[in-house]
Parts: C-alpha cells; structure tokens; sequence
DNA sequence: TTTTAATTCAGTTGATTGACTTAATGTGGC
DNA sequence: GCCACATTAAGTCAATCAACTGAATTAAAA
C-alpha cells in the first residue's frame, strides 16, 4: 500500500465508518443494507463496505474498536488521577466520565451512543461488544478498582449490579445523545451534568443495602 | 367472524405470535422475516402476519398488548396491597416485581424479556413501547405514587432516575431471561432474586445524594 | 514514460423479501 | 344438501439484497 493510496484509502475508510455509524444508529442495524452506507458515504461503488472491511461485521468492529480505544484512552487519565483511591465514588467516576466526556468531545450531533446501544441489543453481535470492552486494559483496571471497593458485597450481587451500571451507562447517555440531536438544547454542561447523574446513580445502586435471601 | 372460525384464527394468531416473539427474541427484529415467523408457526401460508395482523407492526402491537395487559393486572394486586403507603420501597416494589412474576408465569424458557428489548431499541418504535406502557392504568398509578414519595427531589433528576429504573427493569429482566434459557440454572426462585435485586437496586439509585450543580 | 498495485465502479447472479392475486378448504347457518 | 364467509394455500410480481466479476481509474514507484 502506498502513502497516497493509503490516504485516499483511509479518506473512504472513515467515510463509511462515520456513514455506518450514523445510518446504524438512526434507523437500526437491521433497516440500514451496505449499499445504502456507500451510497451515503458518498461512494458509487456499492460493494465498498465488502472491499474495506471484508463485511459487514468488519465494519462494525472497526467504528467500535475507534471508539474503545479514545475512550480507553480518556479512562486511562482518570485513572492515573485517582491513583490507588478506595472511594468507591472514585471508581464509579472512572467508569462513568469517560463516555460522556467521549461524546462530548464529538460534537453534535454524535452517534457513536445509540450506535452502542444498537450493537448491544443485537443478539449475534453481543458478545462482540463485550469482547471488545474487556480488551481495554484500563477499563479491567477500573473493574478492579471496584471490585476492592465492594469487597463486602456478595459476589452475585456484585455481578449483578456491575451489569446494572453498564447498562445505565450505555442507555442514559444513548437517551441524551438523543435528547441533544433533536431538541438541540443546552448543549453546554449537558454531558458534564450527565455524568454526574450517572455516578450519583451507580454509586447509590451499588452501595444499596442488600435484601436477604429468604 | 363466526364462533368456530374465531376458534381456528385465534389458534393461528396465537401461533404467529408466539412464533414471532420467540423469533424477534433470539435473532433481533431485522433478521426475521413475515415468512419465516409464518413458517414457524406451522403455517404454508406465508401472507398469514399480513392477513391476520395487516403486518409487521400489528403483529408486534398484539404481542406488546397481551404482555402489557397481563402484567397491569399483576401490578393491580400490588397497588391494592401497598394501599397509600408513602414508603419509597413500596412503590418501587410495585413497578418492579410485576415483570419478573409474569414472567415466572410465562414459564421457562420465555422470551418476552428479550423480545421487548428488541422493539425498545429499535428506533422506528421505540415510541410504540411508551405509548403501549402509558397507556396501562395501574403503571401509572404507580408513577404517582413515587412522584410523591421523591417530592423533594428535583424534577429533572426525578425524570433521569425514572429512565434509568425503566431501562433496569428491561435490560436486567432480559437478561435474567437469557441466562435462564441458556444455563438452565435453578429456575425456582430466580425471577423472585431478580425481582429482589431490582427492587433494592432502584431504591437505592431513587434515594442516592444529588451532586450539586457546579 | 512505463509499470505496478490499490482503489473505484458498473453490471450480473441467485436468493430473499413483502405485497398481491387467485384458488382451495372447511365450518356454521339455513 | 347448500350457501356464505373466514381462513389457508399456492403462485406471481417487482424490489432489494450481498457477493462476485472484470474493466476503468488513479497515483506512486521505477
């Protein structure tokens, strides 16, 4: 591959990428063909997600593995700004900050929330996304984290509520990314507002008292 | 319609939907089609969604409504036991613990909780699962009765908080649903744990401190 | 300039889709 | 026995899809 070719390469890389994104998120995973991703990525050639990306799946992992890692990247900052911290506070900070802030460094509008949430809700890509966001190391890190904090609680508990958190991550901020596409509103301190509500959330979900087995 | 005729189409309707629910929940709503959901249902007749149900969206209305009736009948027994309780728990009980019963109802392997993850996350009908939801007399009732158990708490955060408790509920019970269906574990008691879990983990995200607004 | 390889593109194939049409089936009422 | 009607079946239709083919285009390298 040559340099220029390279650029022209990675120019319609990121074109379908960003058409994908977006179309994914509007309308579905299922409602959106790869014909109409190239056409909306301004390409004639119909079969460009195939050549670039091998598929559909291909595509799919590369819009998500762009994401994880500038999120991972964000995450690693909080991190190393916690230190060894054992406020669970902080660690539910770490967990949360990145996404919004993520999203917010975007620009409006953004897709990348509801793109997630897409992905998600498909049955045969699940495991993917899970796969993809256990590969972040500081993600593990900020698990970890947690996990010392909630040293107390059950460990199915613990489980439990550890999957409670990412779904609220993943669907609050999806709801606002949408709230923010439409109504357009304050976009200022919107995610910054956000973010605060999902750690006051998640901290006070995991700090729950627990009821007894019966 | 007559009685006998009624008879057989309401066999072929409750084969198509029960069909379509098990399908939409295991491969995502794009990837069925009308005719493999009429295949499924045992029917050669692959126009039977249209006839039956004028098409995709009826049949997904007739399937969100069943669900939707039976579980406020549920919720009615809760409302009426918890009376005028003021008692946040309560009312977090009654908005909680009618979806893991009916589903513990359904029987194993069920697939309502996953098939409303699917109509939830699709964009095109996302308003459809409100609407349907709003329309359930004794759901809103309940929504009330927190109203005015969270009334010092600000409204935008009550807002936020109740769209988190809402995706809880779905994303958890899915998934609940999904272990149940793949491991098979220790079916009794599990959906009464869920509903636990649930219900401690919503109060406790309804009740936690507010960060101020910087 | 010529070569070379990456990329784009138009066109085809075979399968699948939802909507539609028409005929066959079966059942209750007469 | 016969009719009217709801239902089922079977076949057709145009549209759309992903995958593939081979030619045209592009621009760097020789």
């Amino acid at each position: 591959m040559t340099v220029a070719a390279a650029g022209t390469e990675l120019a319609t890389r990121a074109a379908l990428m960003a058409a994908g994104e977006r179309l994914f998120a509007e309308h579905g995973l299922g409602a959106v063909s790869n014909r109409q991703i190239a056409e909306a990525a301004g390409r004639r050639n119909v079969t460009a997600v195939s050549y670039h990306f091998g598929g559909r799946t291909g595509l799919l992992r590369a819009i998500m593995t762009e994401h994880g890692e500038r999120v991972d990247r964000i995450r690693e900052r909080h991190v190393r700004a916690v230190g060894d911290s054992s406020a669970l506070r902080d660690w539910v900070g770490c967990l949360v900050r990145p996404v919004p802030e993520h999203l917010a460094e975007l620009g409006s509008p953004s897709w990348n929330a509801r793109f997630s949430v897409q992905v998600m809700a498909d049955p045969a890509l699940r495991s993917l996304v899970t796969e993809e966001a256990l590969s972040r190391p500081w993600l593990r890190r900020v698990l970890d984290g947690l996990h010392h904090c909630l040293a107390e609680l059950p460990a199915d508990v613990r489980q439990v509520r550890g999957g409670m958190g990412r779904h609220l991550i993943t669907q609050i901020c999806a709801e606002r990314e949408r709230a923010l596409a439409e109504g357009g509103s304050d976009r200022h301190g919107s995610w910054e507002r956000t973010a605060d509500a999902l750690t006051d959330a998640i901290t006070g979900l995991l700090t729950a008292p627990v009821t007894p087995r019966a």
